[in-house]
DNA sequence: GTGGTCTAGACCACA
DNA sequence: GTGGTCTAGACCACA
């Protein structure tokens, strides 16, 4: 469920984070149930086990996860209020950036329009 | 007119890029008349030359600017439209990703309104 | 009258190891008294048994408990002055640290004040 | 004039860590100035440069120092206060558990004044 | 078995 | 030269 980009210059452990993120939210990985180890999750990827634990790691900093050692990685329950803050927080500080670019409020209110019309794509 | 922000992790040569490209929309540096040489700006900013040269050729490829070997860099004509056309695809990818994180098209243009009644900010 | 918190990084069995400690100061397992069996205590809370025979082997080494095969775990009598004593380091070392960290001993001595007037909190 | 004690259970990372912020603290290392690189902090030591790079990426995160790639990790200004603040947070921490323990507020004032009172050591 | 730490060393972007 | 990422693999505490 997880695909990665080598040749992408985003570092493949962001790229792990992210998509482990986006399945979060979908509900693939429920609150409280445990995430693949670190080693079932790095073989499936073909990755070094340091790189899916920095992933972890990460993710724990961020709260979207916990960690018992000796048990294993797990997903927080509610954090649907932080995820949705996350990309608030990132949209924010997108339209900022578009702002500064010279983009209008209503070219941007119509690109909004353009996209969310269309059928929702992951 | 150039400010650098060292403890950002973004990269110097980038923070200078989006800056001149800001220049550049502004009119400040307008069609056809040279940037500061390489070394004039490096010198100005306090940055290494290397810094500058990686900046310039970055905005090169993308024909933003232009280089007559032995007599400095220039910035190119009637490139609103791309400037613009960049800013346009930036910004369609960021909403991209909002929409993909549940954000709603109403929640995307009300924070286009907030930021958008706010004075200009750099 | 153990919980146990599996999200602090804090390992199982010395939260257990911590908890019982409490419980003895407060009385509640009294000298030459039997603790719960290691499999009762694990059963009870929860956690594999190997976690609990770790927290009473630590136990046993402090002195604070002692075991007789083949008839159970006894609370150690007379371990009032021990566990006061075990206190009373583990608090000069942290307020050793925190006068190297240069915290004076009026604010230390405000922070008991502080912490003291409060009703007292597990 | 940082020493690692390998016996320790103390992660070398987190040894060095503390040291650091010692230094930091004592004003060994001011503000804005450069700590050594990650590589001859590293051969120093007689570590990995990964553990130093850990150690360093700690550091940051919480704000002590900031890095700046290509060039070198540096002291944030005014972290004075942040320093504070972690110290009387720990104090606070240990102090809890010190009254959880049995101990009573006029006790934890005699040993305040009775470490307050000898020559600072570190 | 599970995560945490650490070594040894490679390659990369950046300054 | 500087930090960042990644691999390969070892050893450890913990459950």
């Amino acid at each position: 469920m997880i695909s990665l980009d080598t040749r992408n210059h985003e570092p493949i452990y962001i790229q792990i984070e992210k998509q482990i993120i986006k399945l979060i939210r979908l509900g693939v990985y429920e609150g409280n149930t445990a995430l693949p180890s670190v080693r079932a999750m790095a073989c499936e990827l073909g990755v070094n086990p340091n790189t899916v634990a920095r992933t972890y790691k990460s993710l724990e900093a961020q709260g979207i996860i916990y960690t018992i050692v000796g048990k294993g990685v797990f997903v927080s329950e509610n954090n649907e209020n932080q995820l949705k803050a996350m990309a608030v927080k990132q949209l924010k500080k997108a339209l900022l950036e578009a702002k500064n670019s010279g983009i209008e409020g209503q070219e941007a209110i119509n690109i909004v329009n353009t996209l969310w019309e269309e059928k929702s794509n992951d």
